[in-house]
DNA sequence: CCGCTACCTGAACGTCACATGAACTCTGAC
DNA sequence: GTCAGAGTTCATGTGACGTTCAGGTAGCGG
């Protein structure tokens, strides 16, 4: 065997074709090519793409993906002690994206509690102090 | 005072004028206009736009900020009562994203635990009882 | 009444993370 | 050797959420 074709690795992970390809062009995983020009990738690349779409979900740009991907050896496969290390690393992130959304939760919850929504003490109106005033969504997210 | 200009409004709020006329075509929020065309909001919009922004904070899209806003009344400038039922199912809907995000995190670190990425028993590999396999982000976020 | 700033509309542009389609080539089972 | 199906590149589309620009109007202090 010498390497998965990108259909197997999309069907392995459940990720389509054409994002494996725009995750490539973006260096977030690599594949070495046939003669005839085909992609084929190492079996721990499966593993990569898993991560990539595990962190997905829990809402992060593929940019930082790839920040905590490049920390992983180039040189040899990722053994399951440097993915503990990731793994680590991101569950600071979930608690810390945790803390945050309880935070806004207990805020609503003081807003509640006095009316004051129009006020300029009101937390809901005021919350730079616990989210800074960035786009949409990914806000959640910074660091 | 015959109401706030928008760029009254957008200095209280933080909001782009580009964003208050875009999420009046949306339908968001509402104005009456002058004679000579331009718009003039109520006092009450003020609290209407700080409840987007505190809505988009936590990742919601301007669609389910839209449905959550129409239950607001109509006719009358909205009660802190009107205001309170709304917080309180936002508050669910923070929770169940704290619950969701805490499931994750705790598969995580079985994983450290065992190693285990490549296995099809893996949580990461297999999350698809956790998180619904949609698009990136707003995953979090759905029902 | 002058002039400055704020405001108006509509269209074009931008970002992220891909999806889709056209036109073509490779691989592998028979 | 043949042929279906899988793979290739490149261009273009999508959708959410706006921003920017062009070309003009409103409103208000002086």
């Amino acid at each position: 065997m010498s390497g998965l074709t990108i259909g197997q690795v999309a069907e392995r992970t459940g990720a389509a074709t054409s994002a494996l390809r725009y995750w490539e062009d973006l260096g977030l995983i690599a594949s070495v090519r046939t003669t005839g020009n085909q992609r084929r990738y190492e079996r721990a690349t499966i593993r990569r793409v898993s991560f990539i779409r595990a962190a997905q979900r829990v809402g992060l740009s593929l940019e930082e993906i790839g920040a905590a991907l490049s920390t992983l050896p180039d040189a040899r496969t990722p053994t399951a002690s440097d993915w503990a290390r990731l793994s680590r690393a991101w569950r600071g992130r979930l608690d810390e994206q945790i803390r945050r959304i309880e935070k806004l939760r207990d805020q609503l919850d003081s807003c509640i509690g006095c009316g004051c929504l129009s006020l300029r003490t009101c937390a809901l109106n005021n919350p730079s102090d616990v989210l800074a005033d960035h786009g949409p969504g990914a806000v959640l997210l910074e660091p």
